[in-house]
DNA sequence: CACTTGACCTGTCCGC
DNA sequence: TGCGGACAGGTCAAGT
């Protein structure tokens, strides 16, 4: 059970937070708008999580790498012994992290108390995420959303779109025309890596010097990769935990990514680390060649 | 405008 | 053992 199921429904007691930077909003914003909301929706947009109140406020949440957003049930957050189906984490993993993790911990930004007793906790080791709030009709207006790229596992994104917007990044390399969010939505570096050693293509080739037949196939393996991942319960490769406490996680089936001085795959050849638009970037050099 | 690099952060790991 | 530096990766600002 994701957060779209867990938190609608429930209202907002209290928010306290301590690192201005991963909620920047006035105290006042916080007290006439979200403290006493109800959660109405939740939503996702490229790599950016929406939460709609009905104050028409929304909490937008980026979390970026190391952002995680764990519910914690009444039984829970009460103290009482926790079973899996008490605590559901959502975003990056982290060594530490248990079923029975004391939270807050250090690495928490954001404390919201709900109305049944559960609490939603903002933790960011890094402090790159944010949380803001945004009145809903305002949402699609901030910078990022009016220039981020389409939703690559959408039913209308074609290999031909994929081609056509590549076309605004045609001098510099594919790795780094796949990372641009306003090209396509939602690619990191893992993901990056993956569907380019999918495609068969280097990730420092140009993009001008791309055929169609590779577009389309690299569009074909970002969605597949793209698609394994939901299904296997995203990348943090630690501690993810579902509804079902179980740890599954896409870094199992990962081909490249952080598995340098292992075998390809495909041919056996060692995979090589190098970088890459300024990103570890991992490559079969017999299967991805230039 | 296109493109690249550095900054934002903390924790971990590696070499001396 | 301690210590400095590199590294991790999403986005934006500032640079060429």
């Amino acid at each position: 059970m994701g957060l779209s199921r867990l938190l609608p429904g429930k209202g907002i007691v209290s928010v306290t937070h301590d690192w201005p930077k991963s909620f920047p909003n006035a105290a006042k914003d916080v007290q006439e708008f979200l403290v006493g909301a109800s959660i109405t929706c939740v939503r996702r947009r490229a790599k950016v999580l929406m939460v709609d109140l009905d104050s028409q406020y929304t909490l937008v949440i980026h979390l970026k790498m190391t952002g995680q957003l764990v519910f914690v049930s009444k039984n829970l957050a009460n103290g009482k012994k926790p079973t899996a189906k008490d605590e559901v984490r959502f975003g990056a993993g982290h060594p530490n992290d248990s079923l029975v993790n004391e939270l807050p911990d250090k690495s928490t930004r954001v404390i919201f108390e709900l109305s049944d007793d559960s609490k939603l906790f903002f933790n960011d080791q890094r402090k790159f995420g944010w949380v803001k709030l945004i009145p809903t009709v305002e949402v699609p207006n901030i910078d990022f959303f009016k220039k981020v790229g389409p939703e690559p596992l959408s039913a209308e994104f074609t290999w031909q779109e994929l081609r056509d917007r590549l076309q605004r990044r045609k001098n510099t390399n594919i790795k780094a025309a796949i990372l641009d969010q306003t090209v396509v939505a939602g690619i990191g570096n893992i993901y990056a890596d993956e569907a380019l050693w999918g495609a068969k293509i280097h990730p420092t080739t140009l993009v001008k010097n791309l055929s169609d037949p590779q577009i389309k196939l690299l569009y074909q393996e970002a969605r597949a990769v793209l698609q394994l991942s939901i299904d296997k319960g995203g990348s943090s490769n630690r501690n993810y935990v579902n509804a079902e406490g179980k740890r599954g996680s896409y870094m199992d089936f990962a081909r490249v990514f952080r598995r340098e001085k292992l075998p390809c795959p495909r041919c056996g050849t060692t995979i090589i680390k190098t970088k890459v638009a300024g990103r570890g970037t991992h490559t079969c050099p017999t299967c991805q060649v230039l």
